[in-house]
DNA sequence: CAGACATTTCAGTAAAGACTGAAAAAACGG
DNA sequence: CCGTTTTTTCAGTCTTTACTGAAATGTCTG
């Protein structure tokens, strides 16, 4: 597979973009070949493409998979796995939002939880700082429970939410 | 300045956090340690607390303050900098979310919008790519519009949005 | 079940990123 | 201005993370 220059770029910014969110950028990278690619793609084909090597395209294709970004496909007379990603930008953005939860959100309002019931025991000259970590646990609470919603609409609904934009600030102004 | 257990547990995971987000390690640390504390710092009593080069907490801080997410205070008959960051939450959500806008949607918006101008020149085989590309664009706008309209909420009307949660998924559901 | 093809694992290597300490620069007071 | 204190810069080092290629494992077919 022939890449031409303007989704070479589209790849490398993609990956470039991974990087500052906290994903390996191999793996960003991969994501948006799949992403822009008609077909599913074998990983020997992303290797070769992306001109990383076949065992590094192994792991950040499981990687993907442990998201839910990306599945097999298979097709007849052919063995091999063959790679395709969520098209729909909609859903793309309620896995990642629901991933983010899982293993960022989840686990900060516990910490946080945890953190206020121990300082609350000591009842020491600690108040200021357990005021501090109430309020960041509501703010936390609250985005996590964004995320959850958030999963459980349609990409249709999530898409009319967010072009909604405009009405809904204005009701909290 | 001494941490107890339960601070530090809350600085070390948040300097975590701060990883997975794409954030320095220390930079979050120096973070979560002036937003716990009742008094500003200086630069020399945060290398001493959280046991890191004076160099690197320079830096860190500058980092920071890139972010608006920190400033100096002055106290007097000291000429040393202290530091102290933004103690409420809802604030430093907007202020990280403008800040992220500026890094990344935008570019990535620009960059976006490059690219479908040059398969849309091509009119080639590459309609496929580009309407993926123009979808993801759709959607990337709309994140940094709702970053930029967050940007000009007060902190109160910011928590009121997010309070609204039910409510608002209601009404596209 | 043998052979071919496909995938994963893993130990070693390479690259990136973070951190340090020494030295320079800047800021201030006398 | 000079000496002192504070801050910043930067080259080198260290740590972590990412990546590779060879070998092992797994899977399918005839």
């Amino acid at each position: 597979m022939k890449l031409t220059d303007t989704t070479r770029k589209f790849i490398l910014h993609w990956g470039e973009m991974g990087t500052r969110w906290g994903i390996n950028r191999s793996v960003a990278q991969i994501h948006a070949l799949l992403y822009v690619s008609p077909a599913p793609l074998t990983a020997e084909e992303i290797a070769e493409t992306l001109d990383i090597a076949r065992s590094n395209v192994s792991g950040s294709l499981r990687e993907l998979q442990g998201w839910n970004l990306v599945r097999t496909a298979h097709l007849l007379g052919d063995r091999r796995d063959h790679f395709e990603t969520t098209k729909d930008p909609w859903t793309m953005l309620r896995i990642v939002m629901e991933g983010r939860r899982r293993r960022e959100l989840d686990p900060s309002v516990q910490m946080l939880r945890e953190c206020v019931a121990e300082l609350d025991e000591k009842k020491a000259d600690e108040a200021y700082t357990e005021k501090r970590l109430v309020e960041l646990l509501e703010l936390t609470e609250l985005a996590a429970s964004w995320c959850e919603r958030a999963q459980k609409l349609s990409p249709e609904a999530l898409r009319r939410l967010l072009k909604l934009g405009d009405k809904i600030f204005k009701l909290v102004e």
